[in-house]
DNA sequence: CGCGGTCATGATAGCGCTACCTTAGTGCAA
DNA sequence: TTGCACTAAGGTAGCGCTATCATGACCGCG
């Protein structure tokens, strides 16, 4: 008995539900969002309706009359790169069996995308905003500024946020490695890079502090490309890099995919690691662990990071407590056959 | 000047930029979608007074309004899984400078979620859908079917889609790799099987009739686990299947991961690859061609699918004329190294 | 010079939901 | 009994945008 609403999509609305349930409009969408505001006796008289019309709530409908989408925007600069999927994946974990929805940005490691992408999410309203990195551009930061909603930085550490942050040094994780190799004996320690966002570039610095302090440093013992990094990518790089140094007894990788590049090629030229090569990766995905030789990295709290920036939100929505603005989880090093050269 | 409206958000609105630029807001509305509608004088004044206010169109409103959300929904079981990584990157790619939005969602390979998540989406009214695979619950089918959108289903081949498809056929995968490790001089050749969702289990048929044909079928070849893959477990899995049957000469593994893994614990246990031991994996990570040996593996069109869909949807969309509904994108097998038994 | 046809623009009325305010009913102290 | 606080439910008016129809200007043509 509707107005034949020419416009109307066809699915149940909410009054179709208020009607057979004999409520008004604003009872149903009561008892959908907090069935403490209605009488039991209602409540399953509007269950039932809905169950019986297969009603789903318009969301785009809640959100504009609400202004508030009940949504967590996540930007991430890549989703192939496992780093950002464990990452997710602690998001997920922690957002389980609530209602919210995560929407995933990718940004493809560009500052014009991840501002336009931000633009776009916070037209949204969404109930959190999850960023990666620190390195936002200037129009980027002042929307976060201003964006109305629980904004968190992941996967870096810094003294004066936006809003909140949680992940762990990328500088000292670098300088940590560095000075493992070089306490494990090795001198002519090189870097490998690829792609070179900005967190492998805090990983390059804390390697070349690592090796000025143990005067060891010597520019041409970095190699690296902007191009993404990859397995073969590590192979093709070692090569570089014994081109442009010979005497290379060591490497720290930027991360995990080019540390095992290393070790192929090493393999394939009947180097032997770690006696005449030393390899250290940075991610310690769990290959690391079972390669062969096993390989030395840096352990990372990617899975960690997501569930913590995920519960920061979810406490701030629920105006708890205000806890720590900034969280360091670390990392650590994980020492294994790879960098052990003096082993039996 | 308007009507203090108690509620309204603060942001600027359609009609703030209409009353900017001396139009009405409608003449707004068409400018900004589609710019031929509207004379070139006062698109120029609307462009203007949308700078000058910074405004940002709210996709709830537009969503609401014409029952259509510039979204194409994704379905993937898993993120972490370079899999669905690559093919979201497809997806992207065949996206970009489409003014069409991503949403991403995560089945965790649990058709419960599955169908929750459709329902959800599908209340949003995307402009399209794509899920993976091709076996969805009922219930899920006949919301697709009734979808309202393009739909694909894709990482799969089959004849009936429920509206549009494309993927390769696992089956044949798996029977195209194990024939080819028989054609090798491979006689006890084994199945190494993590996570087993139904695309495992169609490589597992695959390679079952591959070797009754032969007639080298024994179950005890045959190791699977529901556990999710990773690289430690193929290692975990060759010592399994190494214990029930000590004459196995040859693995095929259900992905690269536990091919890796593989490769590992044959080098650790000093087992001769491939000469002791044959290793095929399925997807063809780009780490295969450089591990050492090289490993064999079943190249699969992960990106190339996620592009294909997109392109299929945006078709359809567009109502161009209707190619074929099914698209099989198929696989190679890369021989390499790791089942060359009797190379040099 | 008036007629139908095209084109650019505007006015109006929703889309489906919730914020806000009001109304009716209940219990209890004065 | 009156008055007041409190709860459960409803009425109304938007949220910001677009579908639809209406308007008026302009055009060519018989």
């Amino acid at each position: 008995m509707k107005k034949t609403g020419r416009r109307n999509s066809g699915r149940p609305t909410i009054t179709d539900v208020a009607r057979l349930a004999g409520v008004a409009a604003i009872t149903v969408s009561r008892a959908l969002r907090d069935p403490s505001l209605v009488s039991v006796e209602l409540r399953r008289q509007i269950e039932a309706a809905v169950a019986e019309l297969g009603y789903e709530p318009n969301v785009n409908a809640r959100a504009l009359a609400s202004s508030r989408a009940d949504v967590i925007a996540v930007l991430v600069p890549s989703l192939t790169n496992i780093v950002f999927a464990d990452f997710i994946s602690g998001v997920y974990k922690a957002l389980r069996g609530n209602p919210l929805q995560i929407q995933i940005g990718n940004t493809h490691y560009s500052p014009r995308e991840e501002e336009r992408l931000v633009a776009m999410f916070l037209g949204q309203r969404p109930s959190g905003l999850i960023v990666s990195g620190i390195d936002q551009s200037k129009a980027t930061l002042k929307r976060l500024q201003t964006a109305g909603c629980p904004v968190v930085q992941v996967m870096e550490y810094a003294d004066e946020p936006v809003d909140m942050l949680v992940g762990f040094s990328h500088f000292e994780g670098g300088k940590a490695a560095t000075r493992h190799l070089v306490e494990a004996g090795y001198r002519r320690i090189g870097f490998i890079g690829a792609r070179m966002d900005p967190r492998s570039q805090r990983r390059l610095a804390g390697y070349r502090l690592a090796l000025e302090e143990a005067g060891l440093f010597d520019p041409a013992l970095v190699v690296t490309t902007p191009t993404p990094s990859s397995v073969p990518l590590g192979g093709e790089l070692l090569c570089q890099a014994m081109a442009k140094t010979p005497a290379l007894d060591a490497v720290f990788c930027n991360n995990d995919d080019l540390a095992l590049g290393v070790l192929f090629e090493a393999q394939r030229q009947a180097i032997r690691v770690p006696q005449a090569l030393g390899i250290c990766g940075f991610n310690d995905l769990d290959l690391m662990g079972v390669a062969h030789p096993r390989l030395t990295s840096v352990r990372t709290p990617r899975f960690e990071t997501g569930h913590r920036a995920v519960q920061m939100v979810l406490r701030r929505l629920q105006g708890g407590a205000e806890e720590a603005r900034c969280v360091d989880l670390g990392f650590q090093l994980q020492v294994r056959d790879s960098t052990m050269r003096d082993a039996p």
